[in-house]
DNA sequence: GTCTATAGAGGGATAGAC
DNA sequence: GTCTATCCCTCTATAGAC
């Protein structure tokens, strides 16, 4: 069901007017994430979302099962991709992981930043929200991955750098295009993980 | 008043009797950082504070001005370090101001932990808190640091990223003391910023 | 200085008309 | 499918007794 989501992203111009069903939830959808990105998922209430919609609360909770549903639909076409790049990760040897996490986690991030940096902003609270219990998993994967799968400390500690260094250009806007940006961020990460031993 | 009060933060055996005042106060203090890291500000109520310190939410409001008199009083020690620091590197010249933001941002975020902890899971929402206002410019004074004061983007990209990648530290436990997780941290940040111009 | 009790605001969620 | 009105809960903060 999240391939099927994430698969519908990318609607063309067939079905607009069949059921407008679809066309709402993807404004509140629209609307929930930016808030939740600027205030954070606790900051924002429904009535914030509602008026950024122009409609009532009702109606949000008519669409979907409560606030937490909201976010948990939001976020599941980033969590789909996610689950996709930590099952190619485990197929990969031990040393030729290491790259293929970077690139690839530079990928996700840069591919989902408004959804990476709602996650981002309220880091206690979400990761151990139920619906999201599987993303704890895959962090701890990606982790391993970028240290090579080494049990070398200073391995993890610069794993964790890495994985604490790309989410933050989500938040400050920045003078560069997407692919340039992908370029600085994959050659200062490998840069960071090579410093290790140097 | 800042520096004041880091001053007492190593105060001894002397005078613990005298004013009871100063010791309810810690206890408050103590108790609302540890639940402030692990449940995020917002996620914390005074109640939650009141149960771990065994008092009543009246005793609190007693002794701070309301729930955000206890966040900018728990994190003023490390906002004051922060703005040594900050007029510190005002001090250096371009070429050697990078090296010393590094060592000098990695020390503040191993000295101060628990308050980093804090900021980081709650950053939408306390950094636009008006008593952390400061905090703002000078973040955006060290990014400047960590990018040799240069107006190149890449440059800048990479500070964003060693910003980010040092506070993660402190959120998941790691096998390695203070002193050789500093020395792993200030090689791979160095290691990142080299890495853009290779 | 600490407590109980309570005010007052705002949150999420539901009921029922349209 | 959307609305208004309402319920119930939790939160911050205050009042006043001790």
């Amino acid at each position: 069901m999240l391939s099927d989501r994430s698969a519908r992203l990318g609607e063309g111009v067939g079905d607009l007017s069949r059921n407008v069903r679809s066309r709402t939830r993807r404004e509140i959808l629209d609307a929930a994430s930016g808030l939740f990105a600027v205030a954070g998922f606790k900051g924002t209430s429904l009535q914030d979302i509602a008026a950024e919609v122009g409609c009532s609360k009702a109606t949000l909770l008519y669409h979907f099962d409560g606030k937490d549903a909201i976010l948990v639909e939001m976020l599941a076409p980033a969590v789909g991709a996610f689950g996709v790049l930590d099952r190619q990760l485990a197929g990969l040897a031990d040393d030729t992981v290491q790259l293929a996490a970077v690139k690839g986690y530079v990928d996700l991030v840069l591919s989902f930043r408004r959804e990476v940096t709602v996650l981002h902003g309220d880091i206690p609270g979400l990761l151990r929200h139920p619906a999201l219990a599987d993303v704890q998993g895959m962090v701890d994967r990606l982790l391993d991955a970028l240290a090579s799968r080494s049990p070398d400390p200073s391995a993890q500690v610069t794993a964790l750098m890495v994985l604490g260094a790309i989410p933050i250009v989500c938040m400050k806007p920045v003078a560069m295009n997407d692919d340039e940006l992908r370029d600085v961020l994959v050659r200062s990460a490998a840069g960071a993980l090579n410093a290790r031993g140097a």
